[in-house]
DNA sequence: GTGAAAGCGCTAACAG
DNA sequence: CTGTTAGCGCTTTCAC
């Protein structure tokens, strides 16, 4: 009869003894750094090791010792860009000390969050990287930070929470993004952003706000636009009634990836149509192919990686005992110009 | 004095059952799906779960009752649209059935891969999904199988490895795709793959060699450039010197992702110099804004969401026990015509 | 219905 | 240098 599929065990430690025939306990020193245990006896045991394929249980190990070697990671979806650079950045960080990510999407639902966090505690995770976590994650990220494991928050500002946060300075790129278009003699720039509920957008929004203010200019609210993206014939539908209509906006700012990928379409269609109004664009978030497009696209960019990567630092400090109080790092966007964001408006000089 | 950062620890299952006055056991069968417990008892430690925060310790459940609720996920580079892609599909299933992931990037070097595979073992994942595994990858996968382990191997066929196997028709697509550009009148077409030791690249290498032998074209050899792309200078040469060459490519097609970006890029900046050449184009893998793109990007384009939950599902009717002999599925790739792959070639009817 | 005792695979604390 | 004993937090017998 041939074996069935999970008819093998894993070898255990005793095992390992018995073929060796040592004691459980030098094995266990093998396998650590062993301490002292005879050359002769070490070797027997490295080829017990070898000959069955022995590997230690890490969760057994830290059932006693403390420590599961493994991080929790909760994004807003992994699928997206901005998600799986930082996913990759914070691995690396955590790859080189020896720990391995338990990553999971909340896919914005904060009750899926919260057994996220739940399922994640229940694994033992030494510490916890939450991107884009909201207020409504507040209570049980503060309990998992009173049972000890440490918590850091990227993307968002939760004031409820006491944990050390990572974000980009959105409102500061928001307001050089849109203070570019000013400069470049628009007057009228219509703005597209997530739910004012969202802390980025909110953020940037005011960033665009204070642009205007700092210029002097007037700015017409009625070309703001705070929600979610709709489908992309609602998108088009409200592009068009802009452009179409008395004293159209001449720039347009997507105020996330997800918005700045709709107008582009949008405006791209419009074009096709033979559009002849050339609006001049600026986008949160850098994408590939942005200098691809015609003309390139000029965006604010936000290093995902830099965050994942400083996120990961910051938890393994705290890891290592570090209970400073909690600190807020604030990385500064970059505002890269390919051309869409410097098409000339009616009022350039 | 405050508390110190790590000085609750996490309350257990004794403490429950301290609180609600009860047995350790009692509390146990509370908390999995209580067989026989009196209702007066069973609210008792509810209460006491609720009061403490009480969270079961899943590994030390596994320890005694196997399974960790675990999978492995091992990528190529988590940070890539593909391979996010996939992990979020996997994830889903896993979701589903109440388990979590724990995801790595296999940095496409074997050595690492080893070590993950043996650090994702060595924390009792229950399964394995290995996205684009390499034969180099042969000998340790199938120890893991021989563990006990379930493996679902994806985006790569390794012939040495009795797994269930996902992958796209990789070279039926590629064929698909020359042959559309054949079909609009180009007879040299140049093609830009990796590696031909790796699976998927020599797969759509023969695709597209199969479709010149379908049309009866013949085929210029030096028109095929397969390795991994350099860096963006290069591509510009190697773009410049094809097609200011005596009888130059009149069409490109980028046998995977990284390729094809590069080579767009180094189109554009070429038209932007002033070249009136307007090679037709066709890339393997889909892209966000290939439709904005001017022309749109003509892709063959692979479903990574299918492929992950495919996967997903494989896995876990193996974790129940199913052991058929490992099945190959192949996904159907989709060829999306945009512009940029209809072109006009110089022999178009 | 409920609980006491044993043990999953490992390490810490002590002896020898 | 090496082995024995206890016990991490939980589930699994098997009694009461």
């Amino acid at each position: 009869m041939a074996d069935t599929r999970a008819s093998r065990q894993r070898p255990t430690m005793n095992d390992v003894a018995a073929a060796a025939d040592v004691s459980l306990k030098t094995v266990s020193r093998v396998v650590n750094g062993a301490d002292y245990v005879s050359a002769e006896k070490a070797e027997r045991v490295r080829e017990a090791i070898a000959a069955l394929g022995f590997r230690r249980n890490e969760y057994a190990r830290g059932l006693r010792a403390g420590g599961s070697a493994t991080i929790g990671l909760v994004l807003e979806d992994t699928a997206d860009p901005f998600s799986s650079v930082l996913a990759r950045a914070v691995e690396e960080v955590a790859f080189d000390r020896g720990y391995l990510l338990l990553t999971a999407s909340s896919a914005e639902d904060p009750r899926r969050s919260e057994r996220l966090i739940g399922a994640l505690a229940s694994r033992g995770v030494e510490g916890l990287v939450v991107a884009a976590p909201t207020s409504v994650d507040a209570r049980f990220l503060a309990a998992e930070i009173a049972a000890g494991t440490p918590i850091v928050l990227v993307d968002r500002l939760v004031p409820e929470v006491d944990a050390d946060t990572v974000i980009a300075d959105n409102r500061d790129g928001a307001q050089r993004g849109t203070a570019a278009l000013i400069a470049h003699g628009h007057r009228r720039i219509a703005f597209f952003g997530d739910d004012p509920g969202v802390y980025t957008a909110s953020e940037r929004l005011a960033g665009h706000r204070a642009a205007y203010a700092a210029a002097g200019v007037p700015m017409d609210e009625s070309l703001v636009t705070m929600a979610s993206p709709p489908e992309a014939s609602a998108v088009q539908h409200l592009v068009d009634g802009l452009l179409d209509g008395d004293d159209p906006p001449t720039a347009f700012v997507g105020g996330n990836n997800r918005w700045s990928v709709r107008l582009l379409r949008a405006l791209r269609s419009r074009a096709q149509r033979g559009g002849d109004d050339r609006p001049a664009f600026v986008g949160f978030d850098d994408f590939e192919l942005a200098d691809v497009l015609d003309p390139g696209v000029t965006v604010i960019a936000q290093d995902a990686a830099a965050m994942g990567r400083i996120a990961g630092e910051l938890l393994f400090r705290r890891l290592q005992g570090d209970d400073s109080p909690a600190q807020r790092i604030e990385l500064r966007t970059s505002l890269i110009a390919r051309g869409s964001g410097e098409l000339s408006g009616p009022f350039a000089s």
